[in-house]
DNA sequence: CCGGAGGTTTGATCCGGATCAAGGCCGGAT
DNA sequence: ATCCGGCCTTGATCCGGATCAAACCTCCGG
C-alpha cells in the first residue's frame, strides 16, 4: 500500500482526528486494488467483511429486486462505502460496481470495530460520518415523496451547479441513464422533461447543462435548504469533503 | 423526572451501556412533558436543541415541501427521535407531531454532544444506533423505489405479522391515512388496493388486518430480507428494542 | 340523542410516467 | 475506415395512481 495514498486516506474526514497509530493498526492487512470499469466489487446480501475506501475512480451503489434494479447513489474518489454494514457485522443492503477503472483499498471491518473501541477521536469522527450520511438519505426519501420528477431533475441541476460553485455550464458527471435511475424515473421520462425543461431556464447539450435562467429553473424545483443544502461541514470533526450523493456509506 | 422513568429508559440500547455518572450527566437539565395528541413537537428547520425520547405514546415524523407533506415515520414508546441532527447541531430535517397523548423526555443536545466524547460506550451505541437507522431508511428508499404501491402495501402487512409474532390477524397501529402517506400512495389508492388484496390473501375488517393466505400474499410482495427483516440485535450494544419503523432518529 | 367533523370508501375521470418500438448517435473494437 | 453495441432520443400507447367529487361511517361533544 504506498505512501501517498495513505496520506490521502488520511486526510479523509473519518480518518483525519483519529491517532497515527491507530491509523496504521486500521490499515494493517488493508490492500488496494485496481479494478477494470464495470465489474461488481460487493453484491448485496454478503457479509460486510471490508469497508471500500475509492481512492481513484467511481463507483455506483445500486439495489435490486425481483428483477429490477435501481441506482442509490454514486461514490467518487475520495469517498468511502459500506460503512454502516461493516460496523453492525451485518449483509451489504445495496450492491456497488465500478464506473470507471477504479483504485479500491479494503479495509478489513473486524479492524474497524476494534479501533473505533480504543480511540475516541475515531469514534466521534464515525458517529459523524454516519449521521452525515442518515441526514443525505432521509433528504433523498424527502424528495422521492415529495417532488414530482420535473422537480427533481430541476432541483437535482441547481445542486449541481451550487456544488460547481454557481457556475452555469457544466458536464454531468454520470450516463443520463444511471441518472435517470438514481432520480427514480425511466430514461425516456429523462429525456423528454429535460427538453421539456428548455422553456424553463435549462439547456442541454450532449452531456453538458447549461443553466440559462436560473430564476425560472428555480420556480420549478421551489429548492429548499432541508432537502437541497448538504449539511455544512460538521463541528465535530472538521470539513467535510463529502460528493454531491454522500450518503453511501450503508 | 421520576425513577421509574429514568430507569426505563436507562434499558434503551443507546444508554444500557453508558456509565451511570455520564448517565446521570445526560438527563442533568432534562425533562418530561406530557403533551396532548395532535400537537406539534418540533418543526422541520429548527434547530436541534433537545434529543426527544418518547415515554408513552405514538410521535409522526412528517416532511413538508411547498405545501405538500407526507408522513416518514411513526416513533413507538420507548424509542427516541432526531439524534442525527442534534449530534451534528445541525436543524432538522423532519418535523414531529404527537398522535397520542404522549410523554417525552427531552435531552438538551449539547450534553449529548459532552458526554459521548467522556465515554466510549455510549460512543459506541450511538454508533450503532446510527448505523441502525441508516440501514433502516436505506430500506425505505429500496422499497419506494423498486416496490410498486400493491407490493409495498402487502410487504408492509407480511412485515406487520412478522413483528407480532406471525400472527394472522392483528389491528393496524394507526390510521390508513397515515399509513398512505407513510407508504408513499393516496389514501384513496391505500383502500382500493386493499380491497384488491382480498383476492390475494388478506382480509380487511376495519381497522384489522387478516391474514387468509400467507402464500398468495408473499407471492404479490415477494419478501426480501434485505428490505423487511429488520437487523438483527447488533452484536455491539446488546438486545434492540427499535420498533416496526425504527429510522426515527434524523 | 342528535349533529358535525374527520376518516374511509367508492366512483368517474385525468394525468404523469412507464412501456413498447424504432431510429439516430457515438465510441470502441476489428 | 467500418462495423457493432450500447446509449440516447422520439413517437405511440398503456396503465398505475392521483385527483375530484360525493356518499358513508364512526366517533365524540353538546
Amino acid at each position: 500500500m504506498r505512501q501517498h495514498e495513505l496520506s490521502e486516506i488520511r486526510r479523509l474526514p473519518l480518518f483525519r482526528t483519529m491517532q497515527p497509530a491507530h491509523f496504521d493498526d486500521l490499515f494493517l492487512g488493508a490492500y488496494v486494488h485496481a479494478f477494470p470499469a464495470g465489474l461488481e466489487l460487493v453484491r448485496q446480501g454478503d457479509p460486510a467483511d471490508f469497508l471500500h475506501v475509492v481512492v481513484e475512480g467511481q463507483v455506483e451503489l445500486y439495489a435490486g429486486w425481483a428483477g429490477r434494479e435501481c441506482t442509490m447513489a454514486i461514490v467518487r474518489a475520495v469517498g468511502s462505502f459500506i460503512l454502516a454494514a461493516c460496523i453492525r457485522d451485518q449483509p451489504y443492503l445495496m450492491s456497488a460496481r465500478t464506473l470507471d477503472r477504479s483504485r479500491i483499498v479494503l479495509v478489513p471491518s473486524s479492524n474497524l470495530r476494534a479501533v473505533f473501541r480504543r480511540d475516541p477521536d475515531f469514534a466521534v469522527a464515525v458517529i459523524d460520518e454516519l449521521a452525515g450520511c442518515y441526514r443525505a438519505v432521509v433528504r433523498h426519501a424527502k424528495e422521492l415523496k415529495l417532488r414530482n420528477s420535473r422537480e427533481r431533475i430541476a432541483a437535482y441541476i441547481l445542486r449541481l451547479s451550487a456544488s460547481m460553485g454557481g457556475a452555469a455550464g457544466f458536464p454531468l458527471p454520470v450516463e443520463k441513464r444511471l441518472l435517470a435511475s438514481y432520480l427514480g424515473m425511466t430514461p425516456e421520462n429523462l429525456s423528454r422533461t429535460l427538453r421539456l425543461l428548455e422553456s424553463h431556464g435549462l439547456k442541454i447539450d450532449g452531456s453538458r447543462a447549461i443553466i440559462t435562467d436560473r430564476a425560472r429553473l428555480a420556480a420549478v424545483a421551489v429548492p429548499d435548504n432541508l432537502i437541497d443544502r448538504p449539511d455544512r461541514p460538521s463541528p465535530l470533526a472538521g470539513g467535510n469533503l463529502t460528493s454531491d450523493a454522500p450518503f453511501a456509506k450503508a
